[in-house]
DNA sequence: TGTTAAAAAATGAACATTCATTCTTTTTTA
DNA sequence: TAAAAAAGAATGAATGTTCATTTTTTAACA
């Protein structure tokens, strides 16, 4: 009886409040107080819903994570050819980060800092997989270089991060050509 | 008469310090008391080299990026072939990058977060001039794609950044060949 | 359907701790 | 020996977390 009936809303409000406050202030300038005040709740219901700071960093990051590979992946499949499903998957990613810049600016700064703990970070890192594996099928059919997936994230979706950073700092304007321009760089540097 | 006997020793053992701490725990898991226990020196020596610790952090980063470009544009010098200068600088900052990754890392983490405040993240910004300047030369010869610098830095440097994360966590190790080959797709990318 | 009591959710104040910074004293340097 | 540098203890503010209490929700029953 009465289980989990705590309000969904007032759990995002909370995440929205910490994505934002880091993204403005830093992990080090944002007090748990704070984040209450902006989701209008009291400190303590804050740990109704999670164990303490970093349970809710740490799930914060998840969740944002997951909402990122959700977008990238959303209308690929399995059985695409090769070219076409990562153009694809790179237009989405390319999309979500600099059109749903908060969130990829708070993936950004859990990726190079020690914020979130080490078995989230691993955790994390799985949720790229079906990327991976299409680079495997690509290069089995020899249209990618056989190169690490290290290397072709590298290549392909980093520069996309850079530009997101750049364009969240209002210091450079993307349009439409860029992206395209910026993806036809990235297909040439990993095409076999 | 007796004016900055401060130790340089000293400075050096703080900012050292502080490069370490922040890598390894955060910012914000970085307190004055351990900076100073990690330099050997009291707390209140701190305060002797830096006004508070928002001073502390900017200043290191300065003078990292300060070092960084150092490096990148030591053996260079603008007289040089556009293509020959651009594979001097791009292979001295993949150097340094991954050989100075104590250095590097704490550059991502300032890179990323609001732990420098804008003025000090603006003068960090400028040391990249010699490169932009190179860019606009090959650009007036014909020999680098008319891009805004922005998309060529993307293209070039910011996927050294990225593997030199990969390099640090210890999940790729990067060899000799990797740097010939990311140096190519690197240059294929931005060559008219 | 309306009442009620128990359970869950939420709160604001309080707590212990940590932290950046300063004060006072001692040590070192010139 | 005087001035600068360094130290350690002290201070006050801030922070993460918990506690005691109130409010809201739920569901059994009249």
């Amino acid at each position: 009886m009465a289980k989990l009936q705590k309000s969904i809303d007032k759990r995002n409000a909370l995440v929205n409040a910490t994505i934002s406050l880091v993204n403005n202030n830093g992990f080090h300038a944002t007090p748990m107080s704070k984040i209450a005040k902006m989701a209008n709740v009291s400190p303590a219901t804050i740990y109704l819903y999670f164990e303490n700071k970093q349970d809710l960093v740490n799930k914060v990051y998840l969740e944002v994570k997951e909402a990122y590979t959700q977008y990238a992946f959303q209308t690929y499949n399995g059985k695409m050819e090769v070219a076409e499903g990562f153009e694809l998957i790179w237009k989405r990613i390319a999309h979500f980060k600099l059109k749903k810049s908060e969130e990829a600016m708070f993936l950004a700064q859990c990726d190079n800092t020690p914020m979130v703990d080490e078995p989230s970070r691993n955790e994390g890192i799985k949720h790229l997989q079906p990327l991976l594996d299409l680079w495997q099928r690509g290069q089995q059919k020899g249209i990618i270089k056989p190169l690490s997936p290290y290397l072709l994230y590298a290549y392909t979706i980093s520069p996309i991060s850079f530009l997101m950073v750049m364009q969240q700092r209002e210091v450079f304007q993307l349009n439409e050509n860029h992206v395209e321009e910026a993806f036809q760089a990235a297909w040439d540097s990993i095409k076999a």
